[in-house]
DNA sequence: TGTTTTTTTAATCATTCGTTTAAATCAATT
DNA sequence: AATTGATTTAAACGAATGATTAAAAAAACA
């Protein structure tokens, strides 16, 4: 039997990962991520080089995870009308997992974008996803109307994520615990693509 | 003629609502608001007692306009379908002008939540507001489907909000200068209300 | 004008921050 | 067991932070 008692490194980085979605990368400090790691400060920047390197490694992971799970199921080979009730369903759940995930994606992103994001190869989002040629296809058809696939994928993704990113606020107006919160998620679990469905029939 | 010259302490003011709106609580510094006031570091803890202080006086005053728009919007005496695409278009405008406030509202809500926002009494913005009775008539007159009035409040906001929270992201996913966001945002000001009020009327 | 109050300034405080150092401990190899 | 290299530790570094001080300047008042 092999223990799966992780390494110093990987210790650190789950801790930074919870710190740094939890906090930003402002609100963050080293200290912090070594005491939530039960780490010395200095392996920090022994197994990082350095704060904004470790965040940096943290952030291009979630932000690929964030970006990647919605590619992944884009790019499926379903019907469009399955694709999207699919879509809303799993990723949910998927933001159900990483809940702090939206904010902390949206919000870095906006900071840094400069220097830091010229490695991620988002851009190809569109271009390479089946989708483009799905909703021209369908379109084409008569199946639905034409829409921009950047309108539908912000669409999508905001109506699935938005609940996340406004999840305290929400919660506050209304005097929602965290089941009252998972049952608002729900619902909107079939709110969500009736509507974006109903929207694209429309012609 | 009156010089409209601000004194220093809505200089000050002004310049802290500037950089907490750009970089949030914790990625502004009282040096950083004092330089952008062009004013003496101290006046800051002359006229408002601390960073936090000045912090929570805009912040309150943000949300305030946040959702004070909303409402006001909402308590509109309009019929739901015009009152729908109303808030829409003009909710939209008001982000426009205030783009950051969407992102620093709903990111600095979930931090401080806690102690700070006692004192803010949005949880009456559904109670109070014409909305629910509206809501609640149109279902029962079979115009629409029943809805939570949370449920469509959230959905109308983020909907409108949404793309001011991931704007940096979709401009450079989708490739956007200023102009394009712009356009972008103004493509939705029909999208989104022919949306709703077509999941609302189907039963 | 002389006096008092308000406002502004330069300087500095104590703390916290990210990071580094040098020594100590541990593990692997011979 | 001795040697080597990798890991961990306690301590400290310089810089930046929020905040305060005491004196100077300006404004208000008599």
């Amino acid at each position: 039997m092999t223990t799966d008692a992780p390494d110093t490194e990987t210790k650190i980085k789950e801790a930074a990962k919870r710190v740094f979605l939890s906090n930003g990368y402002d609100g963050t400090k080293t200290r912090q991520i070594a005491e939530e790691a039960g780490v010395n400060i200095a392996l920090v920047n022994y197994y990082f080089r350095s704060k904004e390197q470790l965040f940096k490694a943290i952030y291009m992971e979630t932000f690929a995870s964030f970006f990647g799970t919605m590619i992944q199921l884009l790019n499926e080979a379903t019907p469009l009308e399955v694709k999207v009730w699919k879509i809303v369903d799993k990723y949910t759940d998927f933001l159900m997992d990483n809940p702090l995930m939206p904010q902390f994606v949206l919000a870095e992103f906006g900071k840094n974008s400069t220097s830091l994001f010229k490695e991620l190869d988002v851009k190809s989002i569109l271009k390479s996803a089946r989708l483009s040629q799905q909703l021209r296809d369908e379109a084409e058809a008569g199946n639905i109307r034409a829409i921009e696939p950047l309108q539908f994928v912000i669409l999508l993704m905001g109506n699935i994520a938005f609940p996340f990113v406004a999840h305290p606020v929400i919660s506050y107006i209304g005097d929602l615990d965290d089941a009252g919160f998972r049952a608002f998620v729900e619902t909107r679990k079939t709110m969500v693509p009736e509507m974006i469905m109903g929207y694209l029939r429309q012609r």
